[in-house]
DNA sequence: GTTAGCACTCTATTGAAATGAGTGCTAGTG
DNA sequence: CACTAGCACTCATTTCAATAGAGTGCTAAC
C-alpha cells in the first residue's frame, strides 16, 4: 500500500461521499492533482479492487468504496475535521438553558445531529439513577396516594396508586419515613433480604401496601434502564440520494421503529467514539448502513450513547466530529443539569 | 341528481379507492353491474364531470372523484361501515391495563389507528386539568427541592427547583399548606388577584420563592394547555401507493413534523365525528389529504382529539368508523384511569 | 332513453439506435 | 521500469419512433 494508492483511495472516497456517484480514473486525475495519467490512475485502481478495497457496480462504471475501503479511510487516511465556529456556535444555541428535564436534553441532541448531518440521529439512555435518593408518599384523597421517587441522578418518576381506603395521611407519612430511611443511597441491584425484612417487620401492619411500592420502585428502575431510544430527525434522512426509493425508506425505517434493534446494534458499540460501517453491523438490513456513535457520561460513569446513522456513503470525518463534540456538550449540559 | 348518477359515483369512487386508477366506464359496467351500458355511463359521467363531482386526469383516462365528489359521497351516498369483531378486539387489545400513563394511552390510540388504516393517525392533548388538586414541596436537600403539583384530572407534573439555602423543611411544608389552601380547585384561568396577594401576604417572607413557584405553575399549564400533539405510524402511509414519490413523502412529512400546523388544523375541527377532504384543508400541501378527526372526552367535557391522515383517496366509511370507535373507547379507558 | 360502433386522443410500453462514461490492454517513450 | 497515449470494448442511460391499449365523445340506429 503505497503512498499514491493511499491518495487514490482518498480521492474515490472524498469523491463518492460528495457526489453520489461512482468515481472515474479521469475524474480523480482531473479534480485531485496526482500528477498523473488517467492510465496510472487506473493501474492503481485495478490494485485497489484487487485488495478489496474499492468495487465496480458494472463494467462500465467508475469505482466506489467498498465496506473495506471505507474501513481503511477512516482508520488510516481521514484527516481530523475540524468543526468551524458557527458549528460549534449552533450545537452550543440548540442547548438552551429552557430544557429542564433530561429527556428533551437528550431528544435535543439527536435533533441537532440529524439537522447538521443529514442523516438520522439516535440517542440511548441515560441510565440515570441507580439508587433511591428520596421517595415520598402524597395522600391525594382517601384510597389514593401519589407515590414520588427521586433518584440519585435527581430524576423524579411519579406513580399514581390506590391504596387501603383506611390508611391515613399519617400513615404514609410514616412509610415514607421509613422507606427513606432503609432505602436512601441502597443500589437496586444489591438491596438486601435483611433491608426488606427490616421494612416489613417495622412496617408489618401495612404489609401489602408496602409491598406494592417495592414493586413500583422496582418497576421504575427496569423501566429505566431498559434505555430507551430516542429518534431524531427522520426526515432529513429522505435528502440523501440513497433514499430516493421509498422502499429503501421504508426498509429503514421499519428497522428504526423497532427500538430494541436499533439498542442492541449500539450496545455492540465500545465505549467513547466509534464507527461501525456497512455490513460490520450485525443485522441483515443495516448492511448499507454506517453508525458513528459516542457514549455520554455523568459522574466518570457512562451513561448512554448518542450516534448518526447514515447511508455507508458518509462523511466520516465530519460525522465523528459532531458526534463527539455533542457527546462531550451533553455530558456537560447534563453534569450542569444535575449539579 | 337522479338514482343512477348516484351509483355511478358511488362506484367511481369506490373503485378509485381500491385501484388507485382512474376508473373508465367500462370496469363501472362490469364491475358494478347497473343494468346498462359503458356507453350509457359514459353519458353519466359527462354528466358527473359537468357537475363538477368527478374529473379526468387527461383526454384518454378514466374518471376520478373530485374533492366535491368525495364530499358527496361522505354526506350523501356513503353506506356506515361495521367494524368487524377483530377489528374491536383489535383495538380493545392494543389498550392494556399496563398503559399506566395518560400520554402513553394517546400515543397507543395514533399507533393503533395507523396501523388498522396504513394512514398516518394523529392525537392531540389531553388538555387535562384546569385546576390545581394539590400542590406540595418536597425538600430534597439545601438549597433545593422538588416541585409536585397534581391537577383536577390527577395528572402529575414535577419540576426541580434551586431554593435559598435558608428554607428549611418547615418552611416547605408551610408554603405547601397555604398554596394548597388557596389555589385548590381554582382555575387557573382566573386566579383573582386577591388570591394572589392573599398568598403573598401570608408567606410575605419567602416572597420571592412564592413567585418562582407560581411562574412554574403558570408555565405547566400553559405547555399542558398547548395540546400536544402525537404522531402515529408514519411508517404505514409509505404503503399508500401515493406516497411511493420520496419527494410527497417529503413534502407531508415537513409538514407532520410541525406540529403547530397539524394542531390549528385540528383545532378547525368541530367536536364530534368530522371529516376535512383535500382542498377543504386551510393550508397548502395539504390539498391532497384528508383529514378525519373525533374528539374524546373526560367528564362530559371536550379534552382532546384523534385522527387519520391519509390521501383523499381514502376509504372514508372505513376511517370514520374506526376514528369514532376508538375515540369513544378512549374515552372509557381515560375515565376508567383517573376515575 | 339506450346502446352499438367507430374515430380520435393520449399515455404507457417497447425496442432499436445513439450516446457516453469508463475500463483494460498494448505498445511506445524517457 | 514506470508511465502514458491510444484504442477497442462494455454496458448503463438516453432518445426516439412505433405500437398497443385504455378510454372517451359522438353519431346513428333501436
Amino acid at each position: 500500500m503505497d503512498e499514491r494508492k493511499k491518495r487514490v483511495l482518498a480521492a474515490i472516497v472524498q469523491d463518492y461521499v460528495a457526489t453520489a456517484e461512482p468515481v472515474g480514473s479521469r475524474t480523480i486525475a482531473r479534480k485531485y492533482n496526482l500528477g498523473v495519467s488517467p492510465a496510472t490512475i487506473r493501474n492503481e485502481m485495478a490494485d485497489l479492487e484487487e485488495m478489496g478495497l474499492i468495487e465496480q457496480p458494472h463494467t462500465s462504471a467508475g469505482r466506489i468504496p467498498s465496506d473495506k475501503g471505507y474501513r481503511y479511510f477512516v482508520d488510516c487516511l481521514m484527516e481530523k475535521y475540524a468543526l468551524g465556529r458557527d458549528d460549534e456556535e449552533y450545537i452550543r444555541q440548540s442547548f438552551t438553558r429552557k430544557m429542564q428535564e433530561i429527556e428533551t436534553v437528550i431528544q435535543q441532541s439527536a435533533a441537532t445531529l440529524s439537522q447538521m448531518t443529514n442523516y438520522a440521529a439516535v440517542a440511548l439512555g441515560p441510565q440515570v439513577g441507580k439508587s433511591i435518593y428520596r421517595i415520598q408518599f402524597l395522600h391525594l384523597e382517601p384510597g389514593k396516594a401519589l407515590l414520588v421517587v427521586v433518584t440519585d441522578a435527581k430524576v423524579v418518576e411519579h406513580r399514581l396508586m390506590e391504596i387501603p381506603l383506611s390508611i391515613t395521611s399519617m400513615d404514609l407519612e410514616r412509610i415514607s419515613e421509613v422507606l427513606n430511611s432503609r432505602l436512601h443511597g441502597v443500589s437496586m441491584e444489591r438491596i438486601q433480604r435483611e433491608t426488606l425484612a427490616d421494612i416489613y417487620r417495622e412496617l408489618h401492619r401495612q404489609r401489602q401496601l408496602v409491598g406494592a411500592v417495592l414493586d413500583v420502585v422496582e418497576e421504575l428502575f427496569r423501566s429505566n434502564q431498559e434505555n430507551r431510544v430516542f429518534l431524531g430527525g427522520m426526515l432529513n434522512i429522505l435528502n440523501q440520494p440513497e433514499f430516493r426509493d421509498v422502499s429503501r425508506v421504508k426498509n429503514l425505517l421499519s428497522i428504526l421503529e423497532q427500538g430494541n434493534v436499533i439498542r442492541e446494534l449500539m450496545q455492540e458499540q465500545p465505549s467513547g467514539l466509534a464507527v461501525r460501517i456497512g455490513g460490520e453491523n450485525r443485522h441483515e438490513g443495516f448492511a448499507d448502513c454506517s453508525l458513528v456513535t459516542a457514549t455520554y457520561h455523568l459522574d466518570g460513569e457512562v451513561v448512554g450513547m448518542v450516534g448518526i446513522i447514515g447511508p455507508t456513503r458518509m462523511d466520516y470525518a465530519r460525522a465523528l466530529s459532531l458526534v463527539d463534540y455533542i457527546s462531550v456538550h451533553l455530558s456537560d449540559f447534563l453534569a450542569k443539569m444535575i449539579k
